[in-house]
DNA sequence: TGCTTATTTTGCGAAATAGACAAATAGAGG
DNA sequence: CCTCTATTTGTCTATTTCGCAAAATAAGCA
Protein backbone atom coordinates (compact mmCIF):
# COMPACT_ATOMS: atom_id res chain seq x y z
CA UNK A 1 0.00 0.00 0.00
CA UNK A 2 2.94 2.09 -0.05
CA UNK A 3 3.66 2.17 -3.64
CA UNK A 4 3.52 5.70 -5.69
CA UNK A 5 0.14 5.16 -7.01
CA UNK A 6 -1.91 5.15 -3.94
CA UNK A 7 -3.01 8.65 -3.24
CA UNK A 8 -4.67 8.13 -6.58
CA UNK A 9 -6.29 4.66 -5.58
CA UNK A 10 -7.70 6.03 -2.42
CA UNK A 11 -9.68 8.93 -4.16
CA UNK A 12 -11.38 6.62 -6.35
CA UNK A 13 -14.70 5.95 -4.76
CA UNK A 14 -16.47 6.20 -7.70
CA UNK A 15 -15.84 2.85 -8.24
CA UNK A 16 -18.05 2.25 -4.95
CA UNK A 17 -20.61 3.86 -6.77
CA UNK A 18 -20.44 2.14 -9.83
CA UNK A 19 -20.23 -1.41 -7.83
CA UNK A 20 -23.76 -2.05 -8.16
CA UNK A 21 -23.19 -1.51 -11.61
CA UNK A 22 -20.58 -3.88 -12.30
CA UNK A 23 -23.18 -6.27 -11.27
CA UNK A 24 -25.09 -6.13 -13.34
CA UNK A 25 -22.57 -6.00 -16.70
CA UNK A 26 -21.64 -9.46 -15.17
CA UNK A 27 -24.62 -10.84 -15.63
CA UNK A 28 -24.90 -9.89 -19.05
CA UNK A 29 -21.87 -11.27 -19.79
CA UNK A 30 -22.37 -14.29 -18.44
CA UNK A 31 -25.40 -14.31 -20.47
CA UNK A 32 -23.48 -14.76 -23.51
CA UNK A 33 -20.89 -16.26 -22.38
CA UNK A 34 -21.13 -19.26 -24.17
CA UNK A 35 -20.62 -20.46 -27.23
CA UNK A 36 -24.24 -21.79 -28.27
CA UNK A 37 -25.65 -18.72 -27.16
CA UNK A 38 -23.33 -16.68 -28.75
CA UNK A 39 -24.46 -18.81 -32.04
CA UNK A 40 -27.72 -17.97 -30.99
CA UNK A 41 -27.33 -14.43 -30.62
CA UNK A 42 -25.80 -14.01 -33.92
CA UNK A 43 -28.27 -16.56 -35.67
CA UNK A 44 -30.94 -14.08 -34.45
CA UNK A 45 -29.34 -10.65 -35.93
CA UNK A 46 -30.67 -12.19 -39.35
CA UNK A 47 -34.53 -13.31 -38.34
CA UNK A 48 -36.01 -15.04 -36.04
CA UNK A 49 -36.32 -18.39 -35.28
CA UNK A 50 -38.16 -21.28 -33.74
CA UNK A 51 -36.58 -23.83 -30.84
CA UNK A 52 -36.60 -26.67 -33.45
CA UNK A 53 -34.30 -24.38 -36.12
CA UNK A 54 -32.09 -23.76 -33.18
CA UNK A 55 -31.56 -26.92 -32.41
CA UNK A 56 -30.68 -27.94 -35.92
CA UNK A 57 -27.98 -25.17 -36.09
CA UNK A 58 -26.91 -26.33 -32.19
CA UNK A 59 -26.97 -30.16 -32.97
CA UNK A 60 -27.87 -30.08 -29.14
CA UNK A 61 -30.53 -31.87 -27.15
CA UNK A 62 -33.69 -29.67 -27.25
CA UNK A 63 -33.27 -29.45 -23.36
CA UNK A 64 -30.46 -27.59 -23.82
CA UNK A 65 -31.11 -25.64 -26.23
CA UNK A 66 -34.62 -24.31 -24.26
CA UNK A 67 -32.42 -23.88 -21.14
CA UNK A 68 -30.00 -21.43 -23.19
CA UNK A 69 -32.61 -19.69 -24.56
CA UNK A 70 -34.16 -18.79 -21.33
CA UNK A 71 -30.62 -17.63 -20.48
CA UNK A 72 -30.80 -14.98 -22.97
CA UNK A 73 -34.16 -14.30 -22.43
CA UNK A 74 -33.66 -13.46 -18.42
CA UNK A 75 -30.52 -11.21 -19.38
CA UNK A 76 -33.33 -9.06 -21.32
CA UNK A 77 -32.01 -9.99 -24.47
CA UNK A 78 -34.20 -11.86 -26.35
CA UNK A 79 -38.49 -12.11 -26.92
CA UNK A 80 -40.58 -15.08 -27.70
CA UNK A 81 -43.59 -15.41 -29.75
CA UNK A 82 -45.84 -18.24 -29.69
CA UNK A 83 -47.28 -18.86 -33.14
CA UNK A 84 -49.50 -22.06 -33.35
CA UNK A 85 -47.14 -25.20 -32.10
CA UNK A 86 -43.69 -23.22 -32.48
CA UNK A 87 -42.31 -20.59 -30.03
CA UNK A 88 -40.07 -17.85 -32.58
CA UNK A 89 -37.55 -16.16 -30.69
CA UNK A 90 -36.32 -13.15 -31.93
CA UNK A 91 -33.97 -10.22 -30.45
CA UNK A 92 -35.35 -7.10 -28.53
CA UNK A 93 -31.63 -4.94 -28.27
CA UNK A 94 -31.01 -3.21 -30.87
CA UNK A 95 -27.34 -2.58 -29.54
CA UNK A 96 -26.57 -6.02 -29.56
CA UNK A 97 -25.27 -6.35 -32.69
CA UNK A 98 -22.83 -3.10 -32.32
CA UNK A 99 -21.89 -5.25 -28.55
CA UNK A 100 -20.91 -8.27 -30.73
CA UNK A 101 -18.69 -6.61 -33.64
CA UNK A 102 -16.50 -4.83 -30.85
CA UNK A 103 -16.06 -8.46 -28.79
CA UNK A 104 -14.94 -9.95 -31.59
CA UNK A 105 -12.55 -6.94 -32.12
CA UNK A 106 -11.24 -7.15 -28.91
CA UNK A 107 -10.68 -11.23 -29.40
CA UNK A 108 -8.85 -10.68 -32.56
CA UNK A 109 -6.67 -7.75 -30.49
CA UNK A 110 -6.50 -10.00 -27.62
CA UNK A 111 -5.32 -12.97 -29.18
CA UNK A 112 -2.42 -11.51 -31.79
CA UNK B 1 -38.85 -28.76 -37.90
CA UNK B 2 -41.56 -28.49 -40.37
CA UNK B 3 -41.61 -24.06 -39.62
CA UNK B 4 -41.63 -21.46 -42.10
CA UNK B 5 -38.12 -20.96 -41.86
CA UNK B 6 -35.87 -24.45 -42.46
CA UNK B 7 -35.24 -24.01 -45.26
CA UNK B 8 -33.20 -20.95 -44.57
CA UNK B 9 -32.24 -22.32 -41.89
CA UNK B 10 -30.66 -25.46 -43.65
CA UNK B 11 -28.17 -23.56 -45.33
CA UNK B 12 -26.73 -21.43 -42.66
CA UNK B 13 -23.51 -23.85 -42.35
CA UNK B 14 -21.59 -20.45 -42.17
CA UNK B 15 -22.04 -21.24 -38.55
CA UNK B 16 -20.37 -23.99 -38.44
CA UNK B 17 -17.47 -22.49 -39.88
CA UNK B 18 -18.01 -19.95 -37.46
CA UNK B 19 -18.40 -21.92 -34.72
CA UNK B 20 -14.65 -21.88 -33.18
CA UNK B 21 -14.50 -18.60 -33.40
CA UNK B 22 -17.09 -18.72 -30.40
CA UNK B 23 -15.46 -20.31 -28.24
CA UNK B 24 -12.70 -18.05 -28.41
CA UNK B 25 -15.33 -15.01 -28.08
CA UNK B 26 -17.10 -17.10 -24.93
CA UNK B 27 -13.62 -17.87 -23.37
CA UNK B 28 -12.77 -13.65 -23.53
CA UNK B 29 -16.39 -12.69 -22.29
CA UNK B 30 -16.27 -15.26 -19.44
CA UNK B 31 -12.97 -13.52 -18.17
CA UNK B 32 -14.46 -10.47 -18.29
CA UNK B 33 -18.24 -11.77 -16.62
CA UNK B 34 -16.90 -10.97 -13.12
CA UNK B 35 -18.03 -8.15 -11.33
CA UNK B 36 -14.18 -7.68 -9.29
CA UNK B 37 -13.10 -8.07 -12.86
CA UNK B 38 -14.68 -5.42 -14.66
CA UNK B 39 -13.87 -3.51 -11.80
CA UNK B 40 -10.21 -3.97 -12.74
CA UNK B 41 -10.38 -3.45 -15.99
CA UNK B 42 -12.29 0.15 -15.50
CA UNK B 43 -9.93 1.20 -12.73
CA UNK B 44 -7.23 0.17 -15.39
CA UNK B 45 -8.63 2.39 -18.33
CA UNK B 46 -7.58 5.14 -16.49
CA UNK B 47 -3.78 3.69 -15.48
CA UNK B 48 -1.98 1.33 -14.53
CA UNK B 49 -2.11 0.20 -10.88
CA UNK B 50 -0.33 -2.66 -8.57
CA UNK B 51 -1.82 -5.37 -7.09
CA UNK B 52 -2.22 -3.97 -3.42
CA UNK B 53 -3.57 -1.01 -4.81
CA UNK B 54 -6.33 -3.04 -6.84
CA UNK B 55 -6.89 -5.01 -3.87
CA UNK B 56 -7.89 -1.94 -1.37
CA UNK B 57 -10.11 -1.27 -4.61
CA UNK B 58 -12.23 -4.68 -4.81
CA UNK B 59 -11.60 -4.86 -0.36
CA UNK B 60 -10.88 -8.47 -0.74
CA UNK B 61 -8.29 -11.32 -0.08
CA UNK B 62 -5.34 -10.51 -1.88
CA UNK B 63 -5.00 -14.16 -3.01
CA UNK B 64 -8.44 -13.71 -4.83
CA UNK B 65 -7.41 -10.18 -6.14
CA UNK B 66 -4.67 -12.24 -7.91
CA UNK B 67 -6.34 -14.89 -9.13
CA UNK B 68 -8.41 -12.64 -10.91
CA UNK B 69 -5.49 -10.70 -12.51
CA UNK B 70 -4.00 -13.81 -14.01
CA UNK B 71 -7.55 -15.00 -14.95
CA UNK B 72 -7.88 -11.29 -17.27
CA UNK B 73 -4.10 -11.85 -17.80
CA UNK B 74 -4.73 -15.34 -19.63
CA UNK B 75 -7.10 -13.96 -21.82
CA UNK B 76 -4.97 -11.74 -22.77
CA UNK B 77 -6.31 -8.26 -21.61
CA UNK B 78 -3.30 -7.28 -19.46
CA UNK B 79 0.18 -7.25 -18.91
CA UNK B 80 2.31 -7.27 -15.91
CA UNK B 81 5.31 -5.52 -15.29
CA UNK B 82 7.46 -6.10 -12.28
CA UNK B 83 9.14 -2.95 -10.68
CA UNK B 84 11.10 -3.17 -7.54
CA UNK B 85 8.51 -4.73 -4.97
CA UNK B 86 5.46 -4.19 -6.87
CA UNK B 87 3.66 -5.75 -9.84
CA UNK B 88 1.78 -3.41 -11.87
CA UNK B 89 -0.61 -4.06 -14.22
CA UNK B 90 -1.95 -2.58 -17.32
CA UNK B 91 -4.71 -2.94 -20.16
CA UNK B 92 -2.72 -4.20 -23.73
CA UNK B 93 -5.82 -4.15 -25.83
CA UNK B 94 -7.05 -0.61 -27.08
CA UNK B 95 -10.24 -1.89 -28.60
CA UNK B 96 -11.61 -2.78 -24.39
CA UNK B 97 -12.73 1.00 -24.11
CA UNK B 98 -15.36 0.52 -26.79
CA UNK B 99 -16.17 -2.88 -25.73
CA UNK B 100 -17.03 -1.50 -22.37
CA UNK B 101 -18.79 0.98 -23.37
CA UNK B 102 -20.94 -0.86 -26.11
CA UNK B 103 -21.56 -3.30 -23.16
CA UNK B 104 -23.02 -0.44 -20.62
CA UNK B 105 -24.91 0.35 -23.43
CA UNK B 106 -26.46 -2.99 -23.83
CA UNK B 107 -26.84 -3.56 -20.38
CA UNK B 108 -29.29 -0.19 -20.55
CA UNK B 109 -31.49 -0.96 -23.15
CA UNK B 110 -31.76 -4.97 -22.09
CA UNK B 111 -33.03 -3.75 -18.86
CA UNK B 112 -35.42 -0.81 -19.88
C1' DT C 1 -62.08 -36.18 -25.61
C1' DG C 2 -57.73 -38.41 -27.16
C1' DC C 3 -53.59 -38.02 -30.16
C1' DT C 4 -49.59 -35.76 -31.84
C1' DT C 5 -45.95 -32.48 -31.91
C1' DA C 6 -43.22 -28.58 -29.82
C1' DT C 7 -41.32 -26.79 -25.82
C1' DT C 8 -40.19 -26.35 -20.95
C1' DT C 9 -39.10 -28.17 -16.50
C1' DT C 10 -36.86 -31.37 -13.38
C1' DG C 11 -33.38 -34.43 -11.59
C1' DC C 12 -28.90 -36.07 -11.94
C1' DG C 13 -23.79 -36.49 -12.43
C1' DA C 14 -19.68 -34.24 -14.15
C1' DA C 15 -17.07 -30.25 -14.62
C1' DA C 16 -15.97 -25.42 -13.78
C1' DT C 17 -15.71 -21.40 -10.65
C1' DA C 18 -15.15 -18.45 -6.57
C1' DG C 19 -13.29 -17.40 -2.28
C1' DA C 20 -10.51 -18.28 1.96
C1' DC C 21 -6.42 -19.79 4.22
C1' DA C 22 -1.80 -21.31 4.36
C1' DA C 23 2.44 -22.30 2.21
C1' DA C 24 5.68 -21.14 -1.41
C1' DT C 25 8.09 -17.89 -4.37
C1' DA C 26 10.49 -13.68 -5.91
C1' DG C 27 13.14 -9.74 -5.17
C1' DA C 28 14.97 -5.77 -2.47
C1' DG C 29 18.10 -4.52 0.86
C1' DG C 30 20.75 -5.04 5.04
C1' DC D 1 22.97 -15.31 3.82
C1' DC D 2 18.98 -13.48 6.29
C1' DT D 3 14.80 -10.92 6.60
C1' DC D 4 11.09 -8.44 5.06
C1' DT D 5 7.35 -7.41 1.81
C1' DA D 6 4.55 -8.31 -2.30
C1' DT D 7 2.63 -11.68 -4.95
C1' DT D 8 1.48 -16.26 -6.54
C1' DT D 9 0.10 -20.98 -6.01
C1' DG D 10 -1.98 -25.33 -3.65
C1' DT D 11 -5.64 -27.06 -1.50
C1' DC D 12 -10.10 -27.24 0.33
C1' DT D 13 -15.25 -26.20 0.37
C1' DA D 14 -19.35 -24.35 -1.41
C1' DT D 15 -21.78 -22.97 -5.34
C1' DT D 16 -22.89 -22.75 -10.11
C1' DT D 17 -23.09 -24.41 -14.88
C1' DC D 18 -23.68 -27.84 -18.56
C1' DG D 19 -25.70 -31.49 -21.06
C1' DC D 20 -28.63 -35.38 -21.20
C1' DA D 21 -32.88 -38.09 -20.43
C1' DA D 22 -37.37 -38.44 -18.59
C1' DA D 23 -41.46 -36.26 -17.16
C1' DA D 24 -44.56 -32.43 -17.55
C1' DT D 25 -46.89 -28.74 -20.08
C1' DA D 26 -49.05 -26.48 -24.06
C1' DA D 27 -51.42 -26.14 -28.33
C1' DG D 28 -53.30 -27.80 -32.64
C1' DC D 29 -56.33 -31.20 -34.72
C1' DA D 30 -59.15 -35.52 -35.53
Amino acid sequence: MDCETTKRAETMNLYDIKRANYDAQAKMMKALAHPSRLLIAHALLDHELCVCELRELLKQNLSTVSRHLSVLKNAGLLIEEKRGLYVYYHLCCDGLREFLIRMNDLVGEATS
